[in-house]
DNA sequence: GATCGCATATGACGATCCGGAATATGTCGG
DNA sequence: CCGACATATTCCGGATCGTCATATGCGATC
């Protein structure tokens, strides 16, 4: 899924700006299952309007940069229909704290419970993230309801495998800090 | 965590080729936490064996390619290990299977359905993938045994979640094709 | 009340990375 | 016998990332 295409999505939703399109990508409703930056993110909202899948209205601001905001067109509406019935290519994930966690015997122990103990603070703020979320539930599509669900159920599920098994992993860390036992 | 880390990171578990650490990122011990290609990963060797974190022994294959076996050196490990107790950035997840998901609005609603059970088979089939790499649990290190327990109850969780909702979640996509109800 | 950091908002840039094509050949199955 | 697939590397264009620069208001802290 490239960015000129997740852009069209977060528009479909209503006109936004290339910032508010980032936003809705780091904290807003696209949070847990993609990402784009500004440097793709505007690059690709240009390219866009020069092909007529958005409209920009430039509106100066008073001593600030113009806002361009962005809508949606008629061909734009229907350049994602088309890009979103492609099949959809495999999940990837990528993960600093599991690469570290799986070589966790490279590292001073106390360094990785720290990791450990940071990713289960950071899943768990997440499900929180999410919780607040749900209390605008009735204004969303089934398919936001059916994502959103499906974050928590995952972010759970991974909080408690990492709970449960912490101190188990931290005994198997401090008995082999670099010579096989 | 960048990919000349990462390759490091695969030497680390013994000597191997381009090829051989590409295939531990596809379908090896890294599958389900990070991802590197071809095109990143050669060039990342090439520049770790001029810094003199790796060393290369050409093995002149009689009418194939070169097979050029990469080795950690010391100095790699301990740009390794540098690597590897630097602050882990947050978790990416990229899932075009999600965004058609959260979009199901837009398509019609067979080829949503379509996704879905996809998706959920995508999910039954790595976790039988997982099971079966389970069976060389015994020589694995504790990280790797601690995030391959994290992978299957994660996939679980997914599959369970996709599973239990599908019913509500097709009713919910027949009952409002297009025009809101 | 001054300054620091943060939020809004966009643009530009180098470095990195992806994905696929090209190359070469052995093996296995139909 | 031929196609498909696995091994193994290189190259390249284009997509993407991350960060800095720009501009300014607003709230917090000292």
């Amino acid at each position: 899924m490239d960015v000129p295409t997740l852009c069209l999505a977060a528009l479909s939703r209503g006109p936004a700006t290339g910032y508010g399109i980032r936003k809705a990508f780091e904290d807003g409703p696209f949070a847990h299952f993609h990402e784009a930056s500004f440097g793709s993110i505007y690059p690709a909202l240009r390219r866009l309007e020069e092909t007529g899948a958005v409209t920009a209205t430039e509106e100066p601001q008073d001593r600030r940069p113009d806002r361009r905001i962005y809508a949606l067109t008629d061909d734009g509406r229907r350049r994602l229909v088309r890009a979103l019935r492609q099949p959809p290519r495999a999940d990837v994930l990528r993960s600093d704290a599991l690469v570290i966690l799986f070589f966790a015997h490279l590292v001073p122990p106390d360094e990785a419970v720290e990791v450990l103990d940071g990713y289960i603070a950071c899943h768990r703020r997440l499900i929180a993230q999410l919780d607040r979320k749900e209390d605008a539930r009735d204004c969303g599509t089934p398919g936001q309801r059916f994502v959103h669900g499906l974050g928590v159920a995952v972010y759970e599920a991974a909080a408690r495998y990492l709970e449960n098994h912490r101190g188990e992993f931290v005994d198997q860390l401090s008995s082999d800090p670099s010579k096989r036992g």
